[in-house]
Formats: structure tokens, C-alpha cells, sequence
DNA sequence: GACAACTGTAACTATATTGGTTACAGACGG
DNA sequence: CCGTCTGTAACCAATATAGTTACAGTTGTC
């Protein structure tokens, strides 16, 4: 399949945001948090702003946070804004059209693949950020539980 | 995402093997139709071959048919048998663990990619090739009606 | 047994996508 | 104005799939 990570990192950059609670974050601490690149991390910050799922702002100061509300942003609405393509492809190049087979299987595939995008799109339209959000807490709350520093300043102070 | 073909030419394949109705393919006859090289045919045959879905016979007058009934053949089988990984994948570097997000967030996406693969396989797992061949016939029997040779004619004489 | 017709498989190249990196223009707050 | 950010272009690296050539081994047929 050669699926990418594009959906984990998007998911994983909206839920510190959610996380950080209104407080805009730098691309640099994200990059620290996702272990990468501050501009791959950029670059994906642009997609999910042109899906209207954050907003940016430039200069001193700057940073990006959440547009809406966690409970508001569902995994749905991120893989439709990161993911481009299905979860299958068809040939890559079209079959043979002289064959009875091949002149209509792309049709019936189609059939087939949309049903399936169908089932995951149904999957992730019942999960929202803050559901991620939630089922994260149980296990930080241990982690975390000896001083107990303010959500905000754990992400912001994130070191490798 | 970055799928693969790899699924689509697979049932393009187990389509041909059940329309010739246990009469052997040659490996060079599938690659006309599906409009490719007979290696990347074979290469997949063998893996389809691993997995007890088709069998093939070398040698002259050799070639590849269906192991089972094309009714207990299902597109799970063949998913299963061609593709190695997940519909989606994790980060490709493991997040920070020094973050109270990033080391727990693979946790939570695990549990909801584990939910987005099986609903694909249990889409997957209600079609059969028997299915696939149904709905092909109703175009084709339209497409190929004026002479009627036999469907196993027309697969044999496939040609560009 | 010789031969032709097949599969199985190795080795290599081509192509595409994603991810990582450097560099820099432009926005913004103080 | 100056330091701190984002936005973005341009490039390279890594990975996966697809395509190609070549050839060993198997099998039916004469």
C-alpha cells in the first residue's frame, strides 16, 4: 500500500493544539514534539489552514492554534484536508479496453473503492480531536502525576 | 496516502482466472489485459500462489488458475495476500517522549488506525470474486452481444 | 532425448511520493 | 528598526512500486 504518515503527524499537531488550549504554537516546538522538521510542519500547518482548522499568525509572537473548538474538528475533517487520494488506487496505467475483463473492471473497482473510502470516512467522522484528547489524559495523568505543572507549560517546554 | 495499484491488479487478475473458468492463463495473456509486464504478473502470482488463492503449473501448456470456487475467494484474501502494511501508517520517526503528547499519542492512533482497518476488512470481506464477475457480466454481455463467441475465447484472444 | 513453451526469480533501472534541509522574503510586536 | 515568527521555494534523500532484461528450471510434444 505505501500509506504515508501524513495522517498521524496532522492528527498529532491538532491534538497539542488542543492540548495547549488557545495558546498559538511555534512551528519549532511542534517539530520537537513530532520529531521533525519546523517546515514540514509548516507545510502541513498551511493545508490544515486552508481547511479552515487552524489559523496562523506571523511575526514575533506568532503561531498556530485550533480555528474551532476540539470537539468541533473531527479525524474525518483532517484526512480530508492531508490526504489527497483513497485509501486504493486504480491501475496505473488503464487495462487493456479489447478485454472484457479489463474494458470493465475499473468501473466495478470504483464501486468497491468508494465503498470502502465510505467505511473509513464513517469511522473517523465519529472521532473528534478532543476525543483524542481524552482518551491521551488517563495515560499522561500517571506519567505526569508527581508535580503537576499547568498542561500549557508541559508542551510548551518539550526538549529532546 | 501513496496507495498502491497493488490490490486493483490483483482482483483484475482473480477476474480474468474465474471469467476462463478453470482453464489455465498464461502469464503473458493477464499482462495484456491488465496492461503491463508478465514479471510484475508473475511476481504477484507467486505471492497469490503463497497465500493459496491461485496455483500455477510451469512448463509448457502451463499457467496460473483459481485454488478455490471464485464464491470463496474474497477481496479480504486477496488484500490480505497483496498488502503488507495498514491503510495508514504511523510517524515515520517515533514522537518526543519527553512529551506528555507525543508519548502517548501513537497509543490513541494505534487503537483508531486498528478501527479504520477493520471496517475496510469488513467491506472487504462481503465481496467475492463471484460477486466481482456478477457485476462485470451486465456490461460486458452488452459491450460483446452482437457475435457471442465463448468468455473464454474472448479472454484468450486478448490483443492490443 | 531434443525442443519449444511456460513459470520462477534475480538484478537492474525508472518513476513517484514523501520527508528532510537550507535559505530567504515578508509580517509583526515591542 | 530589529528580533522573532510564518510562508514558500528549491533542492536532496529515502522508500516503494512498476517495468525490463535475462536466464535457470519444468513440462508437454514430437
Amino acid at each position: 500500500m505505501s500509506t504515508s504518515s501524513r495522517f498521524a503527524v496532522a492528527v498529532h499537531v491538532l491534538t497539542l493544539m488542543a492540548w495547549a488550549d488557545d495558546e498559538p504554537l511555534k512551528s519549532e516546538h511542534v517539530a520537537e514534539s513530532v520529531n521533525t522538521n519546523p517546515v514540514v510542519i509548516r507545510r502541513m500547518l498551511c493545508e490544515l489552514a486552508e481547511s479552515k482548522l487552524v489559523v496562523s499568525q506571523t511575526g514575533a509572537m506568532g503561531g498556530s492554534k485550533l480555528a474551532r473548538q476540539p470537539e468541533q474538528i473531527t479525524l474525518l475533517d483532517i484526512y480530508q484536508a492531508v490526504e489527497t487520494r483513497g485509501v486504493f488506487s486504480l491501475h496505473r496505467h488503464p487495462p487493456n479496453r479489447h478485454c472484457p475483463v479489463g474494458v470493465n473492471i475499473g468501473t466495478v473497482l470504483n464501486e468497491v473503492l468508494d465503498e470502502v473510502d465510505s467505511a473509513v470516512e464513517r469511522v473517523l467522522a465519529n472521532i473528534t480531536i478532543k476525543d483524542v484528547v481524552s482518551r491521551l489524559k488517563p495515560c499522561v495523568s500517571t506519567a505526569v502525576s508527581k508535580r503537576k505543572p499547568s498542561a500549557k507549560a508541559q508542551v510548551l517546554s518539550v526538549r529532546n
